[in-house]
DNA sequence: TTGTATGCGTTATCAA
DNA sequence: TTGATAACGCATACAA
């Protein structure tokens, strides 16, 4: 066990081998492009020193760096888990690093962390927010770092966007609700400020219940703090009123099993009393008793998408033919409806 | 906006400011060393050429880097998200980036991740896992990378360890079954291969319990495949015998709301006809309905001491009194018990 | 307070 | 298949 030594360097690894040091450089990014006696005598020598390479010097020189960087509204969002998953594995098979940072739903934070990471030359962003302020999308575009948003299915992406549509989403409960005879029907969300995604499948669902007849009342169009605690108020909140709704659709993260538990304190009996439906998909959602309906988005498949692009365009492929995907959604009914 | 220009340079900023590039990165690092005027001019031509400085060039040569690592067991699982936060918040207070990377408990993952991270000449390595290769422990030793690992309070970290004792926790629920009276309980793990952690605490529980004069039969001593199904199954196949426990004690993320669930499918009363206790704390474990029991352990906190041990390291400071910080656990009764 | 010279450890480029 | 040389963009060390 060695203690701080000066570093090993490629230097040291080329003298021991008696080859130059851009031999030693070759053997370790393209080994065909070496002699096998040298190529042999090159890995035994890093082997013996324990020469790890540095790739900070390789990325200055190179000026090509195998770092994504991922920005999440909130860290503490479980269903992120899926994305980053999918990110992930692909990002190790390749050989690329991924650093991940919360921009708490904030638009100036999230420019602070893209200014870092521009400084840093990471080869592409992921970003799951798609509201931005103007310098955020100058930085990357003059950067011309490739980007995905993730979010939401936008018009305008700073680059690209693999996401679904959540206005689509929001409208298809609508229509589930009205089939199974729910016109009565409240929603719930998380503060829809600087959550475009929230906003806009609040906004599909409220409006396709109003075009079929069945507006909602104000008070029946509710935003909670997140967290199951949060959900539980609103419900709480809702059902303290002499008129009730029929069903609940509660859009975001963790809320509909805030709202199954609350219900449960309450003794209000779901489905019978009451139908609950959820937004998103987590194994908790078919777990819970009464299982939870939900719109499944494909979160794993999102993170590989978005990864696979960053990847070819970092390695100036042909970009695909649109640089928008959409990865669509679908309901899974359950017993909760 | 402009499209892949060159890259600004701190070059083109010190000849359109009139001073040498010196002068610009004295300007941008230590504000106070350079003339009121002289700064003025630089900012205002970094403002106009939106100049972001290459920490790449700037890391090679100053030979530091502001990268900190950190390598879980799995990124699925949630009980991970409050520890990310309390490292992330710490590196974003100071201007420090997260790499994150998943081992998916394989010791040969993890040593493939840390050659990486030392190849990024990261400056802090925070690792979950407590059991390392060989390789993994002499990489990180000879790079003398300071290293925090969290998830046991091992006695021979390779660095420093911030943590607490599984054994400890194990024996402490294993004590408050006894003192309700339950004393035929069962407890339901992980896999404990390669997850230290999960070993040591289900050890204090049944050690514990045996000193008590209450030991559990083999059959009452069950691993599980992770997620709420997992538990489900294996609760299930305890109930199947005839010869039921009083009490199920749950070691790893979401068991015990799974177990829960279960138990609310087949009809049995939780905590009347079985009790059940988790190991972490999730807000899942307070918002069902009934609640659960539970230790709970200070991730967040584990999270922020982590990485302020790791930018202390890396900042040269003084070692700690101790490289090992017991950061303790409490047992956190509700109505499962 | 400012500038000059030098080096960080690798890779691109061109020549042998 | 190999090597010499020159960047890469910044910070350290020293000098002015």
């Amino acid at each position: 066990m060695k203690v701080a030594q000066s570093r090993v360097s490629m230097k040291d690894v080329a003298r021991l081998s008696g080859v130059s040091a851009m031999t030693v450089s070759r053997a370790l990014r393209d080994p065909s492009s070496v002699s096998q006696a040298v190529l042999e005598k090159i890995h035994s020598v890093v082997e013996k020193l324990e020469y790890v390479p540095n790739r900070i010097a390789g990325s200055l020189s190179s000026k090509k760096t195998t770092v994504v960087a991922l920005v999440l509204p909130s860290l503490r969002n479980a269903m992120h888990a899926e994305t980053i998953m999918g990110i992930s594995e692909v990002l190790r098979r390749e050989g690329f690093q991924l650093m991940i940072s919360d921009s708490s739903n904030s638009p100036e934070i999230e420019e602070e962390l893209i200014r870092t990471f521009v400084a840093q030359q990471v080869c592409g962003v992921i970003l799951h927010n798609t509201v931005h302020s103007a310098r955020t999308v100058n930085l990357l575009r003059s950067a011309a770092i490739p980007c995905v948003e993730t979010g939401n299915l936008v018009a305008d992406p700073i680059d690209m966007v693999v996401s679904y549509s959540n206005h689509a989403a929001g409208k298809a409960m609508a229509e589930h609700f009205i089939a199974r005879g729910y016109t009565r029907a409240a929603v719930i969300s998380l503060p829809i400020r600087n959550r475009e995604r929230i906003k806009a499948c609040r906004t599909g669902f409220v409006s396709a219940m109003r075009r079929a007849g069945f507006a909602l009342p104000p008070a029946w169009v509710v935003q909670c703090d997140p967290g199951l605690q949060g959900a539980a108020l609103a419900v709480r909140g809702l059902l303290a009123e002499g008129d009730r709704p029929r069903a609940l659709f509660l859009i975001g993260d963790v809320l509909a099993p805030g709202a199954l538990f609350e219900c449960q304190r309450l003794g209000v009996d779901v489905p019978r009393d009451i139908a609950i439906a959820a937004s998103d998909n987590t194994e908790w959602l078919e777990n819970t008793v009464p299982s939870l309906t939900t719109i499944q988005y494909p979160r794993y498949r999102i993170g590989v998408r978005a990864a696979e692009r960053i990847l070819a365009a970092s390695r100036g492929h042909d970009p695909a033919p649109s640089n928008s995907e959409n990865v669509g959604f679908s309901i899974t009914v359950r017993q909760s409806t």
